[in-house]
DNA sequence: TGTACATCAGTGAACGCGCGTTCACTGATGTAC
DNA sequence: TGTACATCAGTGAACGCGCGTTCACTGATGTAC
């Protein structure tokens, strides 16, 4: 059952897509490669015709986890210039919304604890994610940004990654939503 | 071989103790019971005449964890005043020596991710820990204080364990340097 | 205070289960002539 | 362009291993008289 070159390239983008939204919604550990092979639509044999082993998936899936998140943030904001597309992305990324869906959000705060004990892959794929973040928030320019702005998005992302992992954690919901909306009210003035 | 009551008391304490430090430093999920045990001075076998299962250890490991932490925050922060105090629990929290010792650590940062996976018991205890790092922060009040300080005291705190969690991921030493160092500028000024 | 018995903390072997990984096999795809 | 053969994506069974949990057993502790 040999496949052509195009499908066996779209089931690699499929494999490592699934397992993003699967390692994000329940965790790397806790979610087997049977499980995301199965989710995909493929049995857990034929994992190995395309990663070496489950930590070079969860490299990709992060990788892929980190740019879809960055990406979808810069093209919702790119209208946007200085402290309103800073204010654009606090509403997003702190937003309940985000918050009850993990499994299509960033990374670094649904599996964030996890990544600081993976390999040097995973975690260069979310330092990746994190400068992106970095970048947006202060407007699109690289590294040609004054370093008061650029610390200041970096305190930014910090807050936003920390306040979104502690809203999942926080049992009483009407604090888990003064977390998003405190840190989002402080964020917007900065 | 029956122990006496203090005798129990005290192998209970060095179970979770034990506990709190390798799941910490390696993990809830990657941290076997037998891991634990050993740790300990123990044979896995004797776990559950202590506990129910894992999930009751992981509770009982993360509240003693987080207790810990604020304890020796508290402590450590008493004789200062205001936003003095603040500027010390900044230094102490976003220190690379604190950076370098998840196993000693906040648990917040150590294992946000996999808490906010986890059951109430082990989410109620995480609570308990931010809520009383916030009181630390704002100085020992407990609900008294005005709501514009208290608003405060959390973004710094989703500040700190956002950017502990980084620091720890990113894979450049300077950046890891620089995100604590410009978090506890930013949260001094504060 | 002393004795007889019940309790139970800790041991070490065993349990079923799910994990990551391997492998023989299949048949459609890709390629060399 | 057509044919013959090598390649290899995906299947499904199997592997060894470590996990959480259970259990029969031990002997010191706790307790009732």
């Amino acid at each position: 059952m040999r496949k052509s070159k195009d499908e066996t390239a779209a089931t690699r983008v499929r494999i490592v897509e699934t397992a993003a939204r699967e390692f994000r919604r329940n965790g790397i550990h806790e979610t087997g490669l049977a499980d995301v092979m199965a989710a995909a639509g493929l049995t857990h044999g034929g994992f190995y015709r395309h990663f070496d082993s489950k930590d070079g998936l969860v490299a990709a899936a992060c990788a892929a986890a980190a740019d879809g998140l960055t990406t979808m943030m810069a093209k919702a904001t790119d209208a946007q210039r200085g402290r309103a597309r800073a204010q654009a992305v606090a509403k997003r990324y702190l937003s309940k919304a985000h918050r009850d869906a993990p499994g299509d959000g960033c990374p670094l705060a649904a599996l964030g604890s996890e990544i600081a004990r993976s390999d040097r892959a995973t975690r260069e794929a979310a330092t990746r994610g994190f400068s992106r973040l970095v970048e947006i928030w202060s407007g699109q320019g690289g590294d040609s940004e004054a370093d008061t702005t650029r610390a200041k998005a970096t305190v930014a992302v910090c807050a936003m990654v920390g306040a979104l992992t502690l809203s999942r954690i926080v049992v009483d919901p009407k604090v888990s939503a003064d977390i998003l909306t405190q840190t989002r009210e402080h964020l917007e003035k900065l």
